[in-house]
DNA sequence: CCTTTATAGTTGCACTTTGCAAATATAATC
DNA sequence: GATTATATTTGCAAAGTGCAACTATAAAGG
């Protein structure tokens, strides 16, 4: 079998994850975890800040900077909750909705880009693959932390 | 078809690559860059600086002292060039050699995990898939870069 | 109730990382 | 021999990070 690892490397160098600027639009520069950000509260319906740092991943105290930041750039709003004082829904403005739409539509047209170097039968493999992995990885006792040993 | 953004987005947070510390080996802590860095070396015999700087994408200055902190822990040796005196090439210490092997087992072993919820068909189609994805991205003109719109 | 304990979120601080501009040192060119 | 190009390093200043400590609110126990 060819070494796992490092088609793996190579994907994420390609991916451009190591890019400390992810994103642009129209002269708005988003880091790769400003993204994520956008993205998750997106996904999911006004959730608490708690919930959003720990499906990314993020110290708290890190995450409530990050939204200050966005919230700056007026691309986030935070709402108390009116069940619970000490939580904060967080939600996207309109700017915010369509920054994070145009950046869904870039990365989109991007991959597009690369599927048209390959057939449609192997597109459609390779998405079925990645959703596959992403199930495995889902399942996976070890998911999502940093490797360590 | 699936929203692809969506698939890469999850895959790339589950693989952890948000995370800041990717890897530990025995007490030492590497990042992703590093940790890249590392793997870069191994792959190619001695090569300068800029050209692995350029292969990361990272800026030159900023990987200067990536290779300067790596040489502080002593991962990292920087031999001058005997025909170009500018030039510097890279090479890892036996212990090195060592953590780069190390975490490259343990990415594996990871790997090998996930690939465990799912059968040898679909594992074999998955890394087929990432071969694909990578020569894909190669021939993309926009890969590699932020993307920017 | 009222005290104690738990939870959500924010700040202070110290440390790291980053990129740009400028500097240094060597090579190549004219 | 002077000019120009290349490889690498430093001086900043800005941004991001986690931990410990803090505030504010909620829940639980007597």
């Amino acid at each position: 079998m060819e070494n796992a690892r490092e088609l793996f490397q190579i994907m994420t160098r390609r991916l451009g994850l190591l890019n400390k600027d992810c994103c642009s639009v129209s002269g708005i520069n988003l880091s790769l975890a400003q993204s994520h950000l956008l993205h998750e509260v997106v996904r999911r319906d006004n959730p608490s800040m708690q919930q959003v740092a720990e499906t990314l991943g993020t110290d708290v105290t890190t995450f409530s900077r990050q939204v200050q930041s966005l919230i700056k750039m007026d691309l986030v709003k935070k709402t108390p909750d009116p069940g619970d004082r000490r939580v904060f829904t967080l939600s996207l403005t309109e700017e915010g909705k369509r920054i994070a739409a145009t950046i869904d539509q870039q990365m989109n047209s991007y991959l597009e880009e690369v599927f048209s170097y390959m057939t449609e039968f192997e597109k459609e493999t390779v998405l079925r693959s990645v959703q596959l992995f992403n199930e495995a990885m889902g399942k996976s006792s070890r998911c999502c932390a940093p490797v360590t040993g």
